[in-house]
DNA sequence: CGTAATCTCTTCCTCAACGAAGAGACTTCC
DNA sequence: GGAAGTCTCTTCGTTGAGGAAGAGATTACG
């Protein structure tokens, strides 16, 4: 991995960030809101509780949290079937706020996907898994 | 781009943010103050003038944001050569803490790269050059 | 030369999010 | 069946970030 390389991988993850706090804002939501949808968007469903243990948040604010993005219709609470004391915290297929704001890039990367050939598009889907398994906290 | 494909990479982008927003997190910074970061990171020095219309903050807490910043060490202040009214915000080259926060994720993505043959690089490395480019804000 | 414009920074105020503590509902275990 | 434990949610107080308005220094222009 060459000097070059690392720079421009470095300004990469930069720039997914930075684009990716820019959909949440103008979606009206928050770092913290944010990091709980990618969570339930990577982990896939859980209680109240999971989401307290990795967000780092107490009880409380996590209630809160999770009144917020239900209330932007992002998530959906549904009580559990076999625990009638819980709660478990759904992301909605399509929360369209959220799919609006990050439509444009999407076509861009989309195009940029398309001037590549099946092998490469192959390759670069193998390292996106790989890297999204790697990146989890 | 087939709907498995996309799924993937939908996730690959949340699990970057997330990733992001964790390193921060370990060192004290919120979501604004990344966001700044990156900004810095991408287009390169600039006044608090230019920052505050980038991050959409007024002038008063971007003045508080760059004492927090380089409080901590990520950013120095330098009077302009031309125009002694402005200041210029630049990012330092080596954010200790930032560095220490992100060495195990880079260190598990060197492994992931050192798996591809000289040609996948390449065309990894292609691709992150136009994806930046086409996720600027 | 003096007035207007520009740029950063300060001060005061507001508001949203978080932590702590406890209530209420339910489950588990003796 | 009853006591202890678990889980979610509510309430109260605190803290920190952001907006508004203006001060102080410097530059640009008539």
């Amino acid at each position: 991995m060459s000097t070059d390389a690392s720079e421009i991988y470095r300004r990469y993850i930069g720039a997914m960030v930075l684009h990716g706090l820019h959909a949440a804002r103008s979606c009206g939501l928050g770092g913290t809101d944010l990091y709980a949808l990618n969570l339930l968007d990577l982990n896939g469903p859980m209680t109240p509780g999971e989401l307290s243990a990795q967000t780092g948040l107490t009880t409380g604010p996590t209630t809160r949290l999770i009144d917020r993005l239900e209330e932007a219709g992002f998530v959906r609470r549904t009580p559990s079937p076999d625990d009638r004391r819980k709660v478990i915290v759904e992301l909605l297929a399509e929360p369209a706020p959220l799919a609006e704001a990050l439509a444009p890039a999407r076509e861009k990367l989309g195009d940029i996907f398309a001037g590549y050939s099946e092998e490469e598009r192959r390759t670069l889907f193998d390292y996106f898994a790989r890297a999204t398994e790697a990146l989890r906290p």
